[in-house]
This record gives structure tokens, sequence and C-alpha cells, in this order.
RNA sequence: GGUCUCGUGGCCGAGUGGCUAGGCAGUGGUCUGCAAAACCAUGUACAGCGGUUCGAAUCCGCUCGAGACCUCCA
């Protein structure tokens, strides 16, 4: 199996991956709270994972991939005493909070489809959980970890510290200095230590989500959902756990001094985490309102937006940058990346129609070694922290060939049997499969296309060039052209 | 205020002590009825100032600038 080597931010290195179990792989990411839209920010972060689930597999791993789904207990504003962030909306719009759920549900799962997501195996709810989650308060509080304050159940920071834990480990931070710095807050004084957090909190009758628990009606903490479900699903400790970079602080701190506590053992072996997507060099977030969704990306309807941009252009442009780098939206950058992406794509349509001729010309062996290098180097470049942009550099190199052979400046013998096969099978395999990339147009149907070139051609060995003009017109208003080869003629999606 | 990250050629964006990242745009060439595409060639880049080193964009220090987290956010 091929190595993979991880940004583990709980040691703040690169590291080997190793498995719990040996091929296989346990990993959940944190998903979305379905309150609103899915917005440009979050869909870089699943795509991370989409890539890193897709390429696990195909260096031989069985995955099992979790992505929750949060449908209570997110909180608006400050501390612990927010309203419900979907009871908030349900009320708003004056729905149920179940059909706020389902609706920003479906609009996720819509988003996630036009980008070429691949499914999770489990895509678990909080509410789907509470039963869990009562136990694992109750669990907590035979622990000593947690205590009850008028009807709402707080982890216990300090007990938690001083049986071993180490609150503030993930995202480098220092209990004493967290103590300092807090502010106050309202709820705090049902609690011991304003750094602990509600696992269990006691609903006011107006809040809308609420059930019945030892402690009075109520709703379950955000950050216990997580810990519930990956471990009912992955077990007690698991192999990566992702998710964007302010979850860092203190979701996933939380989730660990959870985990720990309830299972013994640190829920976690990697953990990852995506950086922001920027907009003018600000983090892209909804409370800034400088955040896109994709609908406007796609119809270009937006004041920041000169044009409309595809989704499979706007999966490329992410993915030219590695993961753990902010990556800044600009309109220029959008257009560089359709450009770069309409070649990579004819090259795709280019290398299905290619097949191996033998002949006498001999093998090129720096041409051959060239093209074996940029596959291994794919491999290498995927394999290292997921360095999507570095892979993509080998897959031009990987385009560069395809195109010398169809316009006839290569013959394929010219790079042996063998490597023209791995060419062409690892050029589909990694832009499909593994960059999770594809063709997005409906191409028109085959025969009128084809009709329309043999047209062209007839025109043109009559030098009827006026016609000749008027097809080429034709293709284009349709985004696309006419390949005029030395060899053949041909069309391609406009770039 | 505390913790941390970043500053790469016209634009985007990898890399990280010595070896051409890559893409887009530009320029020249091959090809072409003309184009387009493709291929070939082409860029004195690493915020500034000091230091360490045979050698630094890469390590250290300072300065300037930008950003993130510390409070809901992917």
């Amino acid at each position: 199996m091929r190595e993979l080597k991880i940004f583990n931010t709980l040691t703040r290195n690169k590291e080997v991956f190793t498995p719990l179990t040996e091929g296989y792989v346990g990993m959940y990411v944190c998903g979305p709270t379905v309150y609103s839209n899915a917005h440009l920010g979050n869909v870089r972060t699943f795509l991370t994972f989409d890539v890193l689930f897709r390429f696990l597999r195909s260096i031989g791993y069985k995955v099992r991939y979790v992505r929750n789904i949060t449908d209570v207990g997110h909180l608006v504003g400050d501390g612990d005493e927010g309203e419900d962030k979907i009871g908030k909306m349900a009320k708003l719009e004056q729905i149920e909070p179940m059909e706020v759920v389902q609706r920003y549900t479906n609009d996720f799962h819509d988003v996630l489809r036009q980008f070429n997501f691949l499914s999770p195996s489990v895509e678990p709810t909080a509410t789907g959980h509470l039963i869990e989650q009562i136990e694992a308060v109750k669990d907590l509080i035979e622990k000593g970890l947690a205590y009850e304050s008028n009807g709402s159940v707080y982890f216990d920071i300090n007990k938690y510290n001083e049986q071993g834990g180490n609150y503030g480990k993930l995202s480098g931070r220092i209990l004493e200095d967290l103590l300092n710095e807090t502010r106050e807050l309202d709820g705090q004084s049902e609690k011991r230590n304003p750094l602990d957090f509600a696992i269990w909190k006691n609903a006011s009758p107006e809040h809308i989500m609420q059930w019945p628990s030892p402690w009075g009606m109520g709703f379950p903490g955000w950050h216990l959902e997580c810990s519930c479900m990956s471990a009912k699903y992955l077990g007690d400790q698991f192999d990566i756990h992702g998710g964007g970079m302010d979850l860092k602080f203190p979701h996933h701190e939380c989730e660990i001094a959870q985990g720990t506590s309830l299972n013994g053992v640190s829920p976690v072996r990697y953990w990852m985490h995506t950086n922001m997507l920027t907009v003018n060099g600000q983090k892209m977030s909804k409370s800034l309102g400088n955040s896109f969704l994709p609908a406007q990306l796609f119809t270009g309807d937006h004041d920041l937006l000169d044009q409309a941009y595809s989704p499979m252009t706007v999966r490329f442009f992410m993915l030219q940058s590695q993961y753990r780098s902010t990556l800044d939206f600009s309109n220029d950058a959008l257009k560089g990346s359709q450009k770069a992406f309409r070649r990579l794509l004819n090259g795709l349509r280019i290398v299905k129609t290619l097949s191996y001729v033998s002949s006498e010309e001999p093998t090129d062996e720096k041409k051959k070694k060239n093209v074996e290098e940029a596959i291994e180097g794919f491999y290498e470049a995927l394999g290292d922290d997921l360095n999507t942009a570095v892979g993509i550099a080998h897959l031009f190199t990987m385009l560069k060939y395809i195109n010398m052979m169809y316009m006839n400046q290569l013959n394929p013998s010219a790079l042996g049997e063998n490597t023209f096969n791995e060419l062409k099978e690892k050029y589909i395999h990694f832009f499909e499969d593994i960059l999770g990339l594809k063709e997005e147009q409906n191409e028109s149907d085959a025969s009128v296309l084809n009709g329309m070139l043999e047209l062209y051609k007839e025109y043109k060995s009559n030098r009827q060039f006026d016609k000749v003009d008027q097809i080429r017109a034709y293709f284009k208003d349709n985004n696309m052209v006419v390949k005029d080869l030395k060899h053949r003629i041909d069309w391609a999606w406009e770039e």
C-alpha cells in the first residue's frame, strides 16, 4: 500500500499514516448545522475530505466515512445561552424545526451532488442519537466530570484536568490563559468555571426543540453529538477526524475531553484541519456577509462576480491549492482555473480515444521516464498530506504527452506499450476517481456533430471558406471549437 | 491584550538550506486559407533590514504588512 503522510494538528507534524486496523480507515468529519444554505467555505472543507476519501480508496483502503448533520443543539451567539440556530430559523420562517432541517439538508445534499462529492458511508443526525447523548451525560456525571445546575449539565474542565486530562492540547492553549481571558458571559453563573461547557441544556418553555431527560426538558449540547456518533460508528478510538480550522477550538477540544472521559482513550489519532477560504483577504463567513452561495457562483449573480463559474471549475480551482493554505477567491483566479480545467477536460476526451499502435519507432527513454515519473509523482503528491496542487502539476505533464500523441507529434510506441497504457489508465483514474472531476455539459448528439464535421471537411477541400467559417461559428456558439488538425478534424470544448 | 499563521514573478499557487513546480495571461516560433487548438522557446519571483552558513526565498532576530483563533462559524 502506498504511503500517506498527514499533518496532524495534535502534534503539529507531518506523520506517516498507519491505521488502527490494517487495511481499514475510520474517518469522521464535522458536517454542517442545517439552519441555512451551505456556502462555499463549507464546500472547501468537505471537498478536502472527499478527495482524501477517494485517495484512501484508490490506494487500497476500505474506508468508513462518517459525516454528521447537526440538527439540534447548535446555539446562536455567545456562550451557552443563545437560541438554538434551527429553532430560531423555524420561528422566523414560521415552520417546524424539522422542516428547517429538511430544507437545508436537502440543499446541502444538492450542493454536494453538484460538486460531485461521494456520499459518506454513514450520515448520522444529532436528533437521531438523543438516547446515546443522554446516556453519555449520565456517564459523565457518574464519573464526576460533569455536574447539574438548574436543569443543565456542564462538563467540568478543572476535574478533567485534575484527572490527567489536558484541555487545550489540540489548539495549543493553556488552561490558565484561557481562564484569564474569558469574557463575562450570560449563564456563567450556572457554571463552576467559565470554561465549562454545556453537554445538556435546560430548555425554556418557548424553546421549540426539547426532549425529556433525567434533568428535565432540554436538548443536548453541540459538542456532545460528535463524540457520541463517532464512537458509535467508528469506535472509542478511530483514525482520522477532520473539520475546518475554526472548529479546532473549542469544538474539537471539547470532543477530545468528552471522548477521553467517556471511553478512557483519546478519541482521535490524526486530526486534520482545513484552512479558510478568503475573499479579498478576509475569511469568507456568513456573519461578514462576504460569503457566496454555490448557486450564485453557478449563475454569476453576485456583486463580486464578473461571470458564472461551473461546479467543476470551482472544484478544480480549490484543488489547485493545498488544504492547509488559505485560498483567496477572485475572478482572475477563477478564470484561469476555468481555462486550465477545460484543457484537462479536453485531454480526458482525447485520451479515451487513443489506443496503442506498435511501430518501428524506437522507445524514447527520456519521454518514457518523464511520463512514468509524472504518474508516480501524482501518487507521491497526494500521499504527501494531500498535495493536490502538485498532483495537478503532474497531471499537466501527462496531458502534454496525450496531446502530442493526439496531434501525431509523438508516436505511442515511443513510450512503449506498458507506459502508454499506464498513461491512459492513470490519467482517467486521477482525473475522475481521485480528483473527482467530470464532464459537466451534455454533449450534443454525437452523430450531428460528426455530420457537421464531415461537411466542414468537404467545404474545406472545396476551399469554400465562408461555409467553413460558418460551421466554426456554430460550434463557437455552443461553447465548442473545431479542431482543424493536420491529420483529422475534431471538436473540443472551448477553453 | 493573549496564542498562532502567512507575505513567492502581471494574476493564482506549490515548494523549502544548493537540483526548471504547475496553471492563467504575455512574447516569439512550428502548423494553418485565416484562425483556433496543440507542441517548442521565453520571465534576473520569493515583503524589508541584519545574522548563521561554503551557500538562504528556505534557518535565526528585528521591522513593516495581512490574516486566523481566543465568541456561533467549514
